[in-house]
DNA sequence: TCTGAAACCTAACGAATTGTAACAGCCTCG
DNA sequence: CGAGGCTGTTACAATTCGTTAGGTTTCAGA
C-alpha cells in the first residue's frame, strides 16, 4: 500500500466515475474505477482498497450483499452511492456495514469531505490538527504551549487558549467584543468586559507585544481586535 | 456512568428535541436535550456524551466552533443536524470534527441508524490487553509495573492504575473531574475530589512528571485533565 | 486645538481551584 | 505484634482567572 488512500469506485455510469476519480485525484487520493461488479471483485483478490464507493444498483450483483462483505472481510470504508433515497434504503445500507449512504445527485466535495472524515476516524492514532504557526510562533493547543523562533517553550492557560484560538481561526478579521463573549461563554456586563480585556493583555503580554505598538493583536477602538499575522494550521 | 450511550441533543425547536428524544429511547439510547449552547456547554462539566447531535442554527454560539471544540476535546461523535443544505456549509462542517452532517427535514431512522454506524465504528478499542506504550514508557496493567526508556521498574498500586488506565483509554481528551469520579467509584462530595488530586499528583510523580510544566497530564483549570502522548495498547 | 467622556490597558487583589507534603487509619505479611 | 505499603484526609501552598481601580488612549464636539 502506498502512502495516499486508495479509493474504488463502483458504478455502472461512467460519466459518475469520472467525475469521482477527477475529483478524488485533486484531492490526493488514488482510485480505480470500476463499471461491473464482476470486475470489481475480481480486483479485489490483488487490491486492499482504503475506501469503496458503490452504487447500490448494479445490474450484475446484489449491492448489498456486496456492502456487507466489503466492511466484514476487507474491514474498508464502505460508503454506498445510491438514487434511492428512501430512508428504508439507507437504514438497511447503514445496518449492513456501510459507513455512509449519499443520495445521487451529489457534489463531489461533499463525497470527498465525507471520506476525509471516516479516514481520519479510522486512525486511531492521528491526532487532529491542532498546532498553528503565525510569525515565527508555534502555538500547540493540545499541549498548551507556545514556542517562539529560539525554541523557547511558554506554556499558556485555558482561558488565553480560547481567546489564542478564536484569534489564529479568524486570522486578519475583524472579530467583535460581542462576538468574543459569544464564543468564550461570558455573560454580557460590564464587568466581563473587563475580563476579556484581561485575557488579551495577559495574552499580550506571552506574545512579547510592546504595549504601545502591537504587532499581533491590533484594537481597533469602539469596534473590537484583529489578529495580524499569517497563520497556517497543521 | 450506565451502559447505554448517551445521547445529547441540541436544538433550539422543542418538537424536534422531542421527536429525537423520543426515537433515540425507544433505540435504547439515554438522552439529554438541551435548548441553548450555553446551558449544554454547563452540563458538559459533568457530563461526557458518547454521541452529541448539534443544530448549526444556534441563537446563541456559533456552532461551528461548538463542534470543532466537542470533537477536538471530548473526543466525542459529533452528528450536525442543519437547516442549511449548501455544499460548502456540509465540507466545513466535516472538516471541522464533525462526524456526520443531516439536513432538515430528517427521517428519526435514519438518524438513528447513522448513530448506529458511528457507535460500532468508534468502539474498537474495549481491548482486553493489559499493557500499552506511550512516550517512552511502558504499563503493564497486569503486573502493575512502570518501565520507561531505560528499563527502570516501578510498581504502581491499585488506585494509581485506575487513574493511568483512564487516561491511557482516553488519550488526548479532556477527561472531566466528574468522569473520573464516576469511572472511579468515588462518592461525589468535597473531599473525594482531594483524593482524586493526591492520586493524579502521585502518579504524576511516578511518570517524572516536572510539576511545574508537565508533559503527559495537564490539567485545564476548571474542567478536568488531558493525557497527551501517543498510546498503543498490545 | 482643547476638553471631556467613553473605551481600553493592566497592576493588584481575592475567590475558587488545584498541588502536594504530612499524617493517620487500614491491610498484609512476616 | 511490628514493619511496611496503600490510600484517604487535612492543611497549607500555588495557580488561575474574574474583578476592581486607577491610569492611558481615542475620538467627537466645541
Amino acid at each position: 500500500m502506498s502512502d495516499m488512500p486508495l479509493v474504488t469506485i463502483l458504478d455502472d455510469e461512467p460519466e459518475i466515475r469520472e467525475i469521482l476519480s477527477d475529483r478524488l485525484e485533486d484531492a490526493g487520493f488514488r482510485t480505480m474505477s470500476f463499471g461491473r461488479a464482476r470486475e470489481f471483485e475480481a480486483a479485489l483478490k490483488t487490491l486492499t482498497p482504503d475506501v469503496c464507493l458503490v452504487d447500490l444498483s448494479l445490474p450484475d450483483t446484489d449491492g448489498l450483499t456486496l456492502v456487507h462483505r466489503l466492511a466484514l472481510e476487507l474491514g474498508a470504508i464502505v460508503i454506498i452511492i445510491s438514487g434511492r433515497s428512501q430512508v428504508q434504503d439507507k437504514v438497511t445500507g447503514l445496518e449492513l456495514g456501510a459507513d455512509d449512504y449519499i443520495i445521487k445527485p451529489f457534489d463531489p466535495s461533499e463525497v470527498v469531505a465525507r471520506i476525509r472524515v471516516r479516514l481520519r476516524k479510522s486512525r486511531p492514532t492521528e491526532t487532529t490538527s491542532t498546532t498553528a504557526r503565525f510569525s515565527g510562533w508555534t502555538a500547540s493547543f493540545d499541549r498548551y504551549i507556545l514556542e517562539d523562533g529560539t525554541g523557547e517553550q511558554i506554556t499558556f492557560s485555558h482561558a488565553e487558549g480560547e481567546v489564542l484560538r478564536l484569534f489564529l481561526e479568524s486570522p486578519k478579521r475583524l472579530i467583535s467584543r460581542a462576538h468574543m463573549q459569544d464564543m468564550l461563554g461570558g455573560g454580557a456586563g460590564d464587568s466581563f468586559d473587563r475580563a476579556m480585556d484581561v485575557r488579551i493583555s495577559r495574552l499580550r503580554t506571552k506574545l512579547k507585544e510592546d504595549p504601545k505598538n502591537p504587532q499581533l493583536i491590533k484594537t481597533i477602538y469602539g469596534a473590537g481586535y484583529i489578529f495580524l499575522g499569517d497563520v497556517e494550521w497543521q
